[in-house]
DNA sequence: TTGAAAGCGCTAACAG
DNA sequence: CTGTTAGCGCTTTCAA
């Protein structure tokens, strides 16, 4: 472990002419700077971060909270988050909270005294109150894609998915095929906001929305859910489930129930997740804008990092209608 | 940001003995140990890790890196790398370093300059070359799924997956089933130890493997590939692919040609991702113990950095059939 | 252009 | 039981 005192000695000068030529600062002969560049190597230098981040107290770290990165939303904003924190020097912590708040705040509490430069907190992984206290006294944090049924305190950085929109966008795509008799399986509370912006739409076009469905997001209570609906006598020509998972669940009860989609019954999940592309049929869903989710909520946080952002409005991403096979108008 | 110079000022003793009362060691009167928890209290007192990690070169922290996290294979395993970290008040930093060996080597330099504890690195995300002198000069590493074309000098501490067995225990269910006309849709060289055990078990029953085909871990080349063996005039019977989402594809393609699985053809994968079990049908498969995989690997490596474990031999876990309704006889 | 010195917050002998 | 002291490796004034 070579400091950079062993090269002062080496070279023969102080640690600061050392610290200044490492630096690269203009404030040392090209001739020592080139001697102690050349011994730095020859010993295998290695700056130690700790010891800087110590005296600079700056660390080059972000924290990273989410509830659990098996769930498969999560891995790709979470490549794109490290991403861009690499390419800015920093590297990323990355914590699980699996939803459960005592030991979401432990992984808090530690990545504070990791002295991280800033936190980036995902899916309501933590209490606000919790948060609160942190950023009042200059951490820098984001939250992003909160739960849509809890509406964090506007001073805290925000960056979300428009999912009232995405709930619109859906509604307003089955209407313009023509359906009438549309049911919904949603995940409530916690997809509060799609099934608001669905509802609403249809409202707006005179329609009542009766047929909901609870889902849990996965895939077994979507195909459940689905077999509820398929049961009723007035069976809807249109389903839209809030997640793209629950969507899978779907399908194969429309199947088992000998039905095909879309020409019997037009199927619309949410999400995006790379799966829906290959099913069959190919999934029509609401695509979310994960990777721009993921770059604005990193840059946002290091913008704060780097003092050149004092506030900002909660800043919220639309998702796309992404049309491919398993919805068409009603047969009937 | 309280101290314990603060804190010892405060009580009126000296920083040794705040930092033996918050260490919990027997060597402060009851008295003064209250008083001075109760002040730690009173000013939001957190331990500085960095300051601590630079006085007893420990970290607390641990590096992971992989290809990418984007890859639905890894989730699983970083959650629970991360699970079991945290259970030993460990932290992790996670890298991707899209098997790019520059991007991998900058990291590799970082997590080294920030002290990191130990380093679990999956799926051949760097070059050997670069990892061996670290752990030479006593840096805790293990190599977790190593690239199946690859074996990394004995030295290094890994654990891995019996990739042969998984190949052997595709083939012995095919044969059992009483298939004799049997393709495989492989990515070489990535995969050879899968096609290996795989071929070997087929010779061991006097079969040669004669149809096989490159895939490339993608739903789209598993679909070509497929598309190509459906088109021969000696069809096989059996299609086992060397991961699920190649099976994906094939199913698809399989669908297309008109055919039933596995009335017509089964249809064999390996991998176990979620995804499988919610297929039509649900796809029989091998399953790689992930689990197993990731707790394995951390514990030794926890071990080798608690300095309990000296040496190891690489360590290879079983894979298992998973039969689900893929498969079945072949029906001519 | 170079150096001396203090300090970041905590640990760990060792002495009293 | 409590205190003194000397680091850990680097940054950062301020002098020379």
């Amino acid at each position: 472990m070579t400091t950079i005192y062993d090269i002062a000695k080496a070279v023969g000068v102080t640690q600061t002419t050392v610290a200044n030529a490492l630096a690269g600062r203009h404030n040392v002969s090209e001739a020592t700077r080139q001697r102690i560049l050349q011994c730095a190597r020859e010993m295998g230098y290695r700056p130690n971060v700790l010891a800087r981040g110590l005296a600079r107290r700056k660390t080059f770290s972000l924290g990273f909270l989410l509830p659990t990165i098996a769930n498969p939303f999560y891995p790709e904003i979470a490549e794109e988050v490290e991403r861009v924190a690499q390419q800015h020097d920093y590297q990323m912590l990355l914590c699980n909270t699996h939803y459960d708040p005592a030991l979401g705040q432990q992984h808090l509490e530690r990545l504070v005294s990791r002295w991280v430069d800033g936190l980036l907190i995902m899916g309501s992984s933590l209490d606000i109150t919790c948060i609160l206290p942190h950023f009042q006294q200059g951490l820098p944090v984001v939250l992003c894609d909160w739960q849509e049924n809890e509406k964090p305190p506007a001073v805290l950085p925000q960056v979300s998915t428009d999912f009232r929109l995405a709930g619109a966008l859906a509604a307003r795509h089955l209407l313009e095929l023509g359906h009438r008799s549309i049911a919904v399986i949603v995940e409530e509370p916690r997809h509060a906001l799609r099934l608001a912006g669905f509802r609403d739409t249809l409202h707006e076009a005179g329609l009542l929305l009766e047929l909901i469905q609870q889902g849990y997001s996965t895939v077994e209570s979507g195909y459940a859910a689905a077999k509820e609906l398929l049961a009723r006598p007035d069976r809807p020509t249109a389903i839209f489930t809030t997640s793209d998972w629950m969507a899978l669940g779907a399908m194969n009860a429309i199947r088992e129930a000998g039905l095909s989609i879309p020409h019997d019954i037009s199927l619309l999940g949410l999400d995006n997740i790379q799966l829906s592309a290959h099913l069959h049929p190919p999934l029509t869903t609401i695509a979310l804008p994960k990777h721009a989710l993921a770059r604005t909520a990193t840059e946002l946080l290091l913008r704060q990092i780097e003092g050149k952002q004092e506030q900002s409005d909660p800043i919220l991403l639309p998702p796309a209608l992404l049309v491919r096979a398993s919805t068409a108008c009603p047969s009937r």
